[in-house]
DNA sequence: AGTTTTTTCAACCGAACGGTTGACCAGCGC
DNA sequence: GCGCTGGTCAACCGTTCGGTTGAAAAAACT
């Protein structure tokens, strides 16, 4: 419980019973009981895995409304994507330069040393 | 190594290093010592975090590739875009849906159950 | 060729994970 | 009052995880 948010966001939605239970959360609040109930595993389980979800800031529970304690924190999600995002981003980025590069390349070809494909040193 | 393929990359993702890892290689291949230069652990504990991380997809090697055979496969990371932007866009929907509803209420009194914020029954 | 560097394999360790069972506690209906 | 229903807490169990060390294998450089 002492990593760092991303990380537990990460591990949070590293497990196939928490990510169906906020893709169910993210068509509206429920139950613990409600959310166990298609699980084959005992109410402990489920308990333990919303307890991971809440430390993570994916859910909440609210103590006072009845019935629907258990509601998704969407914006968490963000936290994800923001990272996922940046890296991805960078390199596709990286991808489009070399693509670049070896275009311009073969216009070149003293820049080239010993490539055997283009057969410049016979 | 069962485990199906989304829940591997969250996992991979799950770890720092491993994130700091992707977030290296975004900006270009590296090989297995370049990469664990900066991390205060052995290489082989460097070795392993690769290997999760190419169970997942994340990454590759390329035997062949002289010096820098590590390379990042980004596009594994849209799994995890599309599966997180689904299921925030269907929350934001819903909470947009229901701030509609709390804005039409207060014009029909009549659907509103004793609210004391109201005032309607003195 | 031979040697040195780089990377992986294997066994081990402590801690965390995902699940169980059993006991416990808070409301709610009677 | 009493008993259900719904939920959590606590202890336990097998497996996985993140790291170590030591040895072996593979590549790279003379």
């Amino acid at each position: 419980m002492t990593a760092d948010p991303l990380s537990r966001v990460f591990s949070a939605l590293a497990d196939p019973t928490r990510r169906d239970m906020v893709a169910r959360l993210a068509s509206g609040d429920a139950s613990v009981g409600e959310l166990a109930r298609p699980y084959d595993m005992s109410v402990q389980a489920v308990s333990k895995h919303l307890r991971v979800l809440e430390d993570s800031g994916l859910v909440t529970r609210t103590t006072d409304a009845r019935r629907a304690p258990v509601h998704l924190e969407a914006e968490v999600l963000d936290l994800m994507t923001a990272w996922i995002e940046r890296y991805r981003r960078e390199a596709e980025e990286r991808y489009r330069r070399l693509d670049d590069v070896l275009r311009d390349l073969p216009d070149r070809p003293g820049t080239t040393e010993n490539d055997p494909t283009t057969g410049a040193a016979p």
